[in-house]
DNA sequence: AACCAAAAAAGTGTATACAATAAATTCACC
DNA sequence: GGTGAATTTATTGTATACACTTTTTTGGTT
């Protein structure tokens, strides 16, 4: 399917970009390496770029060029890429290599339906239990979110966003929950990325705090219906042509 | 965590064992290798001996002997063992080692609890556009179930059980939602070894025909009690104590 | 100039080598 | 004889080498 891959460029690596350099510093300071977790460091960073929209869907993700830019071996971008396959973020395709992945509006409707599924459950239960303190939480979050919006900071606004459902997650205390609802939330925001959903963040924010309202209430048959019309809002405003943003950022080059 | 771990000693590897000869074949045929996801294999055949319960929480898996039993290089053991954390079923510590996860009772009573989440979503929707062919394969199945628990096949037998489920949400045609439920069915078995759940596969049976009887009968409200009612028996027999099995196998060597 | 075949280049798949860390053993000492 | 530090052994973490596959380039032909 990534048969149009469009060139590596990551933007901003957030790293020392001495690179380049074919691992000269494995001699030159042999005890600086940070050892907690290289793989994972470049993991996070992949994650981010895509959600912040710095990767785009479709792009080769070479691994010799992931691992210059990281300073360590082709052994260690591989294990990085295989976790994010796991993720659905990256497709493997054999003896040709990573690509970021292009999730179809099938897939998308059904990360969606799911995320539907668990995201009501969380509603109700929350409902029933939550505290005064993890609503002034709520609020407090509303406030950064708020932040964000006003700021125009594209990049972490979609993650500021995303993370208010995963808050809701997170009040109920199970791990396993939040684990599979982050994992769909990612898959969401390169969703969102790829059908370039018009829904716009103001909205968002605006549905958050009616869901933050009816928290406060009580209220769980509106809690159910606002958060259920919010995914609604989400998912019904994604273009069903993916190509829509291919062929736009074609045109640019 | 896994501080006392039982040596490795896998039952039956499924494989051609001439292992200890370390990559001879390499050499000698260099062509019949399958090359069709050898690392694949691995994963299935570890996930396997877990799920069929030769493989028990805590051994340690080392990645050279593994490597010797397939006749491939640490490279993919590795790789393998990577996946197999992924979906929780080892753990990778580092610089220690893989071993087979052993999921504590929180874990475990989360992994029931989002399965609850997502099979009673599986339940309700499935009621509403089942057709009869669907309960006659359902039917079918529950025959295959059958068979299996006459026959005291301990091995495919639980994974007969776990199957049942899946087929009820593959039957709604979500890609996302099978995985995930996939996902908590083998943790479920791991769980299952791990606390030895005394509630029988006679009685997990019985439960199965009653929820396809519900389906056939198109009764929602039923069904949903019986799956719930089903998981419950699973989740409130499990012991409190998982040492009874550590203990238990240690006594006998 | 367009098209196809063959050669070259680049990139992935796996094995192996070596360094770093943890486990096991030895041996001295109490 | 038991305990603990030091050494030895085993095992993991990472880099690199090489085989094989895919992609690109090149050069000849229509």
């Amino acid at each position: 399917m990534p048969r149009n891959a469009t060139p590596l460029k990551v933007v901003s690596p957030v790293q020392t970009n001495r690179a380049n350099s074919r691992n000269v510093s494995a001699l030159a300071n042999p005890k600086v390496v940070p050892k907690t977790g290289t793989t994972q460091r470049i993991v996070d960073s992949i994650t981010n770029a895509i959600a912040e929209r710095r990767l785009m869907p479709g792009t080769k993700l070479s691994e010799q060029k992931i691992g210059d830019i990281f300073n360590v071996s082709r052994t260690v971008v591989r294990q990085a890429f295989n976790q994010l396959s796991r993720d659905r973020l990256v497709v493997l395709e054999p003896a040709r290599g990573a690509f970021v992945a292009m999730p179809t509006v099938e897939e998308a409707r059904h990360v969606f339906e799911v995320r539907n599924i668990l995201e009501a459950a969380v509603t109700r239960q929350l409902c029933a239990v939550i505290t005064e303190a993890q609503v002034k939480e709520l609020r407090y979050h509303l406030q950064v979110e708020q932040a964000a919006v006003a700021k125009a900071e594209v990049s972490g606004r979609t993650r500021l966003l995303a993370d208010f459902h995963l808050v809701l997650a997170q009040m109920l205390g199970n791990q396993v929950l939040v684990e599979m609802l982050s994992e769909l939330l990612i898959r969401s925001s390169l969703i969102a990325l790829m059908y370039q959903s018009p829904h716009s963040a103001e909205a968002s924010l605006r549905e958050h705090v009616a869901i933050v309202d009816a928290f406060e209430k009580r209220d769980v048959k509106e809690a159910l219906r606002l958060m259920s019309e919010h995914l609604d809002n989400v998912r019904h405003n994604l273009h069903a042509d993916p190509h829509s943003l291919d062929l736009a950022q074609i045109l640019k080059a």
